[in-house]
DNA sequence: AGAGCGCGCCTTTTT
DNA sequence: GGCGCGCTCT
């Protein structure tokens, strides 16, 4: 296809790898992508570029580490190709594998409402079927053998393959847990009769589809012409395998392009192995292969780029390759030392302010980044008590906390009443009488009979009085049943809400934390209600779908990094190194740099895991773009008992000639004096329960911008091109088109108020208000 | 069956 | 230092 104007402008923007990369579309490549090199210009870029030339964006699929990347990609494609962007099948291994298998669970003897456990699940699977087999809980840790199976999924060993591995087997008995295989088999048996998949399964489960059934595997070869993949470096054997099923068989055109950086491979830990960059040189070496490699940094100074290069030249094992920047030599990396966590949280936070000052920076251009989540508390109080705003991303997520999965799990009971864990989570609770004898006597009969608990519940022999709580609970759970195909997923979480007991039960607390997690309760029933109502158009190639399953499929797959930044953005972010990967700040700091910290003592003993710590700290100051600055304790409290901690030995691992000269061991005089003022303030807070907690507050679900009680939507049919309207969420837009059919229009609204002003609304699901 | 108390473990990192 | 689990008593 001849170069039309807009394909030469973008096209232009980039250096001469990153334009060869971008065109070079057909065949496998492999884009060996330094830190801010700009790995994610080029994927995009290149998608933008076959849609250019004709592929149709459903035609693509393009998997990313994080939703968050997946948004970005997209968002990003739409500035060149325009509103086809959202057709693209772009987004993390998980969710697009679960949109997938729900369309082919029968294949495989699934319902395509299958739950997908979270790991809290899993651990509890587990935990029941040892306690079942009567092993010794001691011994048989459910984190371990969590682990374990999910290490032998992710290698493609079923529990038949792990029954028969010597090596395998050899392990357990060392580590004392000879019948891991029987746990894994009665764990995979227990997950189908549930009609549940974990995390694991999900790539797992499509990896068997796709070997299995042959119209399948054909459907999905024909329907990706093209395939890339994020991060590659970060993937483990299960997923190459997956990748490998889609793009190489005979007379393919292997249309498959790989980007990652082994120098950032931060997740051996899951099953990534950079072997599989290895492999693939080996496995499409015959077919073409195209390698290019991205050396340019854009995104940091000299001085940062030549710390980064140095600290990871300790690394053995490595593609050769070098990184530079061309942006000056840029200011000196500082490092903090401080006596205690404390000392450190304060320096931090001080050197954040005289940052903010000196050099202009906003709160959103500085991020803290640590080995640990727990690492986050004391660098929270600081802040707060320097008034800085900050937001805390990772630990644990708004829908892990207990309130919230109490609820979820009558709406998983509603929608699957196979679902186990769901249902020992909701069975007692609220309290109605049916306790450990209760459900051990509903256990026995489910395993007699081979039913589901749900079932052996409605026929269990109980005593009168908590016969009749049972019943009561069927009926909660049936009642909703009865109605999840004619309402949509707010009306029925609603409902449960109130004949469940649990609103009730959360009111009637007026402790502190009781009110928290009413208000949890009630922001999660808010989360259902805009779900339901969001008009925006995600997947046009599929109709939107409120059902409650597709929230529940939705919710597991979220992240804590997923959740709406709408309120605040000016913001310092928090979080662990792991999470910033693929993120750049004009500040950082690194945050805890002490033997046994970072590297983490689970790492200390082997030279892979320090190298992979190693790595870990190569991303965490590659994310710099002006300001590096590291620190660390002497001491700090663990697990309430103080413990002293050597100096990190990554520190000794920056150059000298990077690193600012700090004379004079750098305490100020009046530290004391503020520590007692500060303490005092903590301490009035606590007593008057002032107190921040709560860190996340309840405001993730974005505020309507417009007051509700005023609003009246208009018929649809007023809304046309032209017309200025209303809407609950986005405020005052213009009608700038309207298409769909006639039963599903569809307009696209520009709203003034917005970062991204145009969306497309299904009318048939909005609330406009027509103004004039 | 449920409330209350003490013990022990935990902390890597994430979809 | 805090949470979850199990034991014991009612």
């Amino acid at each position: 296809m001849a170069a039309d104007p807009t394909t030469t402008s973008y096209l232009d923007s980039l250096n001469d790898v990153q334009r060869q990369a971008v065109t070079t579309t057909d065949g496998p490549v492999l884009v060996v992508a330094g830190p801010g090199s700009g790995k994610t210009r080029v994927l995009t870029f290149r998608i933008a570029h076959i849609i250019e030339q004709g592929t149709a964006p459903y035609e693509i699929l393009a998997l990313t580490f994080t939703n968050k990347a997946a948004r970005e990609m997209k968002a990003r494609i739409e500035t060149v190709v325009g509103k086809r962007a959202s057709y693209i099948w772009a987004g993390t291994f998980h969710s697009l594998f679960a949109r997938i298998l729900r369309v082919e669970a029968q294949h495989i003897g699934y319902p395509s409402n299958f739950t997908i456990y979270d790991t809290d699940d899993t651990k509890s699977l587990i935990g029941s079927i040892i306690r079942e087999m009567n092993l010794d809980k001691q011994v048989y840790g459910a984190n371990a053998i969590k682990n374990r199976i999910s290490s032998a999924k992710s290698s493609l060993i079923t529990p038949k393959l792990y029954e028969q591995n010597e090596e395998l087997l050899a392990q357990d008995k060392l580590a004392n847990m000879p019948l891991v295989y029987k746990i894994y088999a009665a764990y995979v048996g227990r997950c189908k009769q549930a009609g549940a998949m974990d995390f694991d399964d999900l790539l797992f489960r499509l990896y068997e589809l796709l070997q299995n059934v042959p119209e399948v595997v054909e459907k999905y070869r024909k329907k990706f012409k093209y395939v890339l993949v994020d991060e590659f470096q970060d993937t483990n054997t299960l997923q190459y395998a997956i990748i490998k099923r889609l793009v190489q068989y005979p007379q393919s055109p292997r249309n498959i392009c790989v980007v990652g950086d082994d120098a950032q491979s931060i997740y051996a830990f899951r099953g990534a192995t950079i072997q599989n960059i290895l492999d693939f040189e080996n496995d499409f070496g015959t077919f073409g292969i195209k390698t290019f490699k991205l050396e340019q940094n854009y995104r940091s100074t000299e001085n940062i780029v030549n710390t980064a290069n140095a600290v990871i030249s300790y690394n053995k094992r490595q593609i050769q390759k070098s990184i530079w920047s061309d942006k000056g030599v840029g200011d000196k990396i500082r490092i903090i030392k401080a006596v205690d966590d404390n000392e450190e949280g304060r320096r931090v936070a001080d050197t954040i302010l005289e940052q903010k000052n000196r050099y202009h920076l906003q709160n959103s251009d500085i991020a803290i980044l640590y080995r640990t989540n727990s690492q986050s508390r004391i660098f929270e109080e600081y802040l707060r008590r320097f008034n800085i705003l900050y937001r805390v991303y990772g630990g644990q997520s708004f829908y892990q906390r207990k309130e919230v999965k109490d609820l979820i799990a009558y709406l998983r009971m509603v929608v699957n009443p196979n679902d186990e864990e769901a249902f020992r989570r909701s069975i007692n609770h609220p309290k109605r009488g049916i306790g450990g004898t209760s459900v051990a006597k509903v256990t026995t009969l489910a395993r007699q009979e081979g039913l589901t608990l749900f079932e052996a519940l409605k026929h269990v022999a109980l005593p009168n009085r908590t016969r009749h709580a049972a019943d009561g609970y069927i009926h909660v759970i049936e009642k909703a049943q009865a109605k999840v195909d004619s309402a949509d997923a707010y009306e029925v979480a609603d409902m449960i809400a109130k004949s469940s007991g649990l609103t009730d039960m959360l009111r009637s607390d007026k402790s502190i934390e009781g009110m928290a997690r009413l208000e949890n309760h009630e922001a999660l029933l808010d989360g259902i209600k805009s779900f339901v109502e969001d008009d925006t158009v995600i997947d046009t190639d599929t109709l939107p779908d409120k059902s409650l399953a597709t929230y529940l499929q939705n919710i597991a797959l979220l992240t804590d990094a997923d959740e709406g930044d709408a309120t605040n953005t000016d913001v310092v972010t928090l979080m662990s190194v792991h999470a910033a990967k693929g993120l750049e700040y004009k500040s950082i700091f690194v945050v805890g740099l002490e033997e046994k910290l970072f590297p983490s003592w689970m790492s200390m003993d082997s030279l892979d895991g320090l190298d992979e710590e190693r790595r870990l700290f190569y991303v965490a100051i590659t994310r710099a773009e002006l300001y590096l600055t590291l620190s660390y304790a002497n001491t700090r409290y663990r697990y309430g008992k103080m413990v002293m901690n050597e100096p990190s030995r990554f520190l000794a691992e920056v150059p000298a000639d990077a690193v600012e000269n700090t004379t004079g061991g750098g305490r100020r005089s009046n530290d004391f004096e503020f520590d007692k003022v500060a303490r005092q303030r903590e301490h009035r807070a606590r007593v008057t329960g002032v107190a921040p907690r709560n860190r996340r507050g309840t405001a993730r679900f974005a505020a309507p911008k417009v007051d509700p009680a005023t609003f009246q939507p208009s018929p649809t049919d007023e809304v046309e091109v032209g017309r200025t309207v209303m809407h609950l969420k986005f405020g005052e837009g213009k009608v700038l088109h309207v298409d769909g059919g006639t039963d599903n229009r569809i307009a696209t609204i520009h709203f003034s108020e917005l970062p991204q002003p145009e969306k497309r609304i299904m009318l048939k699901f909005a609330k406009l208000q027509v103004l004039d």
